[in-house]
Formats: structure tokens, C-alpha cells, sequence
DNA sequence: CTCGGGACTTGATTTACATCAAGTGTCACC
DNA sequence: GGTGACACTTGATGTAAATCAAGTCCCGAG
């Protein structure tokens, strides 16, 4: 569907730079040259297949990974087998950052569908670093963000009902597709019910009403997998006075 | 109390080595020359008074703040004034790092009480980061490391029941007292039951109630806002099998 | 085509926590 | 030394979401 036979041929001259340049947002204010010695650390790209871990807990980290096609959540699993969605993550962004706290990683990646990745040695990251500062300057911003997206999560998780979680998950999601060029409007699922439920620390149940009273409002329409935002400006609004009890 | 003015001037001298070196955490594994230059850039310290706020979302970031004297939560605050927070900092923790994201600060940081910082001047910190790799190595992992807290609170916000939430943070606070080198055992809470409500995700009154239950079972004695920890296992055993509902 | 299993939906009931309410304790300030 | 404000506690009641329980839908294997 994104992918066809032919176009393989073009992804793999235009691997480097369209996987690590235009998407990571690591190279924004490099110059040509400096991109062009970030791509050299990219050599290769592979495929994990749906239901696949890329890594687990505990492995050690030997690269970051930018999702190059597919899409991935992360979870924590603890000690009796249950799963904790950390985060879901499309092309173009970046999996493995929690690693470097601890040269091993915090959380389990399981690919949700076919995927491909690319792997950027992180020693190596690190070296070319030191020499293109803004290569570092953007690798800190990176890493800053995920605080900074963590921080909202745990605002949605202690502030919100279950309908305005569901809003607000739908929206981020649509808004992590406009930016990587896909429709804001009509996008798929990837995950299923329970996996967002465990990410928006709901039930699987309580994610089904959330949809069926979103609908009934008129504000999406959901089917199955596929969702079509239908009032974009009343989502907003229901995340907007993200409140237990607005009074 | 901290403070006297006689200290002032032993503080100034040490102030560097043992403010930047020691608690930071920034220097692991740098040698002694390097943790001098290190230490060049932090040219100063201040006083923050209880209920004064450090910086404010929004507030160009300038520097990061080392935590010297007393404490501060960081909160979000939504458009109508209420505020989520969003962690507590002891002194030898950073603040500000999720203003790296956007040059801009993200929260904003209350004094709990009269409390001491010593600014980090960030674009400074970052040239110096880009000669020292080991400095920038440690700036990386103290970043993953905030990520991967954040982890580990979604997860308790998604799984764990009220009683297991406050075990946890008590734990929590408990070890991060022990890094500093304080009592694990007995220590002060700073904050107010509804700060701690906010950051569990839950009201005051249920904090109330799970300080009641944890005294019942013999597990802690709290008083007010003091707090000892009477059966160090018992918490952990309770936060182990961290379910909402353990079957 | 049809059978089986997994994903999803929807209704009934339970429950953990929020909310509402009425206190007590404590400390700063007049 | 009294009093007012604020932090905290505890009880009664309400409610959003969890749990339990049937389903339906859909797809892939035989």
C-alpha cells in the first residue's frame, strides 16, 4: 500500500538521507556536508516482522532505531507477564532513547505490522557528535521531547475522563500523521483496543464506549481499524478543558 | 536553618566542586581536569523563597538548575489554572531539561520551600559538552534517565490502585534520599497531601485514606509530614505485584 | 463454503475512588 | 492568648470505569 515493488528500488538509493535527514529531525540546521557524514551511519535498513520484538528489556543498547516503515509500541512488561503500553511510534520517529540511560533497554519494542527499520550505531551517533554540534544540539532536543510528550501523558493520565483520553489519543495521532505527510483526517489503526487501553491506562471495554460516544457526537466515525475525524475543532475543544469534573 | 551567614563563605568556595561534581552527576567518569572546566560555568548560586516560582512554562531557557538546598515540584499548568504535577526535585536533581525540547521551559518550578540552585547555563554547557565527550555522554543519559522515570509513572498511573501508588512513591522518595546519602528510613515530606494527590494522580482524601492503610498494616508511620518507614520489604512487596486488581 | 478463533461491541453489575461534608490540629498573626 | 486560615483527617454518598457476561463480526485455514 505505501510500498510497491518498483518503488523499492527508489527507497534504497533514497534510504539515508529521506530515513535519517527529513524525518529524524536530526540533521534541522546542518549543512549539506554535515548530513551527508550523519548518513554514513546509517548503512543498512531491516525488516521485523508483525508481532516481532526489535529489542527487549534488558538488551543492550547498541543502536537507536528510526521506524522507517510499519509501526512499533513499546511496553514495560513487569515481572508477572502484564504489559504496560509506553508509547506507539510511526515512520519517522525514533525508538530506543530510554536506552542510554543505562547502555541497555528499558522497554520491549514489538513491531504491530510488517516494518523496517534503520539502526544508528549509538557509540557511533555519539563520536560524530562530538565533531557536528548541531548533530548533538539536535539529539538533546530529541530526547527533551519525549520528556516533554511523557509529561502530557502523565497530565492525560491524572486529569482526564475516558472520552477525553481517547479524543486526545486520536488527536495526537492524527497530528503525528500530518506532520510526517499523511492525511490528519483518515488514518488506521494499528494497534488494537486493549493496546490502547493499557497506553491510556484504560480498559479495553471502556475504549469501545469511548469510540461509540465520539461517534454519537458526530465528532469521528470509526470502523473496525479505520477512523475518519469528522469535527476536528470539536475534539480540540473536549481535550481543551481537560478536566476530572469541568465545572 | 539551612543557612548561616558565617557558611555563606565556606559555601562559595565549595560551592562548585560539590554542587556540579558530586550531585550532578554530570561528571562520571571525567578526570579532575575536566570536571574544572566543568565547574567554570557554574559562576554562581541563588535563593529561591518557598512558593517562589524558578522559572515559568513558557521562559526562554537560559539555564538548568542543580537542586542545592530544599526542594521544588514541577507542574504543568492547563489554561484555567489548575495544575498537574509533574515530579519532585531533591537537592542534587536537575530541573528544566524538558525545556531543551523547544528552548523553552515546558513547566514550571515551585519552591516547597527556601531553597538553593545553581544555574547551568545551557548553550555554555552544550559548547563545553562538544570538548569533553564524556560530559556530553553523561547530559545524554541523565536526559534517557528522566525519560525512563516517566516510563515507570505511566506505568504505575496505569496499573497501580491507590494504596500501591502512595508504596511506591514513599520508595521512591526513600532511594532517591539514600543516593544523596539521607536517612532511607526516616525523612520529611515537603510537599502538601494534594501535591502528592496530583502527581498520583489521585485527591487528597484518598492520599489521606492510603497513609491510613499503610499505618494499619504496620508498614510506615507518618505524622504529619513526617515519615518512617517501618517495613522497608512490606512496601516493596506490595509495589511488586503491581496490578489493579492482582488475581 | 464453513468452521474456529481472535478482535471487537454492548449490556448488567460491582467497585474503587471521587466528591461532599464535617470535623480536628496547628501555627502565624493580631 | 485568642482567632482565623490552612493543612489534614475521617465518614457518608455518588459515579465513572472496571469487571463479568453475552454476544457479533471478520478473516484465514481447512
Amino acid at each position: 500500500m505505501h510500498e510497491t515493488r518498483p518503488l523499492q528500488v527508489h527507497y534504497l538509493k533514497a534510504a539515508c538521507s529521506s530515513c535519517s535527514v527529513l524525518e529524524l529531525c536530526l540533521p534541522i540546521g546542518m549543512t549539506g556536508a554535515e548530513v551527508e557524514r550523519l548518513d554514513t551511519l546509517i548503512v543498512q535498513r531491516f525488516k521485523v516482522k508483525k508481532g516481532a520484538a526489535l529489542y527487549r528489556t534488558g538488551d543492550p543498547l547498541r543502536s537507536l532505531y528510526a521506524v522507517r516503515i510499519g509501526s512499533f509500541k513499546t511496553c514495560v512488561v513487569s515481572v508477572d507477564g502484564r504489559e504496560q503500553v509506553t508509547g506507539f511510534h510511526i515512520p519517522g520517529e525514533m525508538l530506543g532513547l530510554d536506552a542510554i540511560s543505562a547502555d541497555e533497554h528499558a522497554c520491549t519494542a514489538f513491531a504491530l505490522e510488517d516494518s523496517e527499520v534503520c539502526p544508528i550505531h549509538f557509540a557511533q551517533l555519539e563520536k560524530l557528535a562530538q565533531t557536528l554540534p548541531s548533530l548533538q544540539h539536535n539529539l538533546n532536543r530529541l530526547l527533551s521531547r519525549e520528556i516533554v510528550r511523557d509529561h502530557s501523558m502523565l497530565m492525560l493520565m491524572g486529569n482526564m475522563n475516558s472520552d477525553e483520553r481517547l479524543a486526545a489519543f486520536l488527536l495526537n495521532l492524527s497530528q503525528r500523521f500530518s506532520i510526517r505527510g499523511y492525511s490528519s483526517k483518515e488514518f488506521v489503526l494499528k494497534m488494537r483496543r486493549d493496546e490502547i487501553g493499557s497506553y491510556l491506562g484504560l480498559r479495553l471495554e471502556t475504549i469501545c464506549r469511548g469510540i461509540a460516544h465520539l461517534r454519537d457526537q458526530g465528532l469521528v466515525e470509526i470502523a473496525g481499524r479505520d477512523v475518519k475525524i469528522q469535527d476536528m475543532e470539536g475534539l480540540k475543544q473536549m481535550v481543551a478543558g481537560c478536566h476530572r469534573q469541568p465545572r
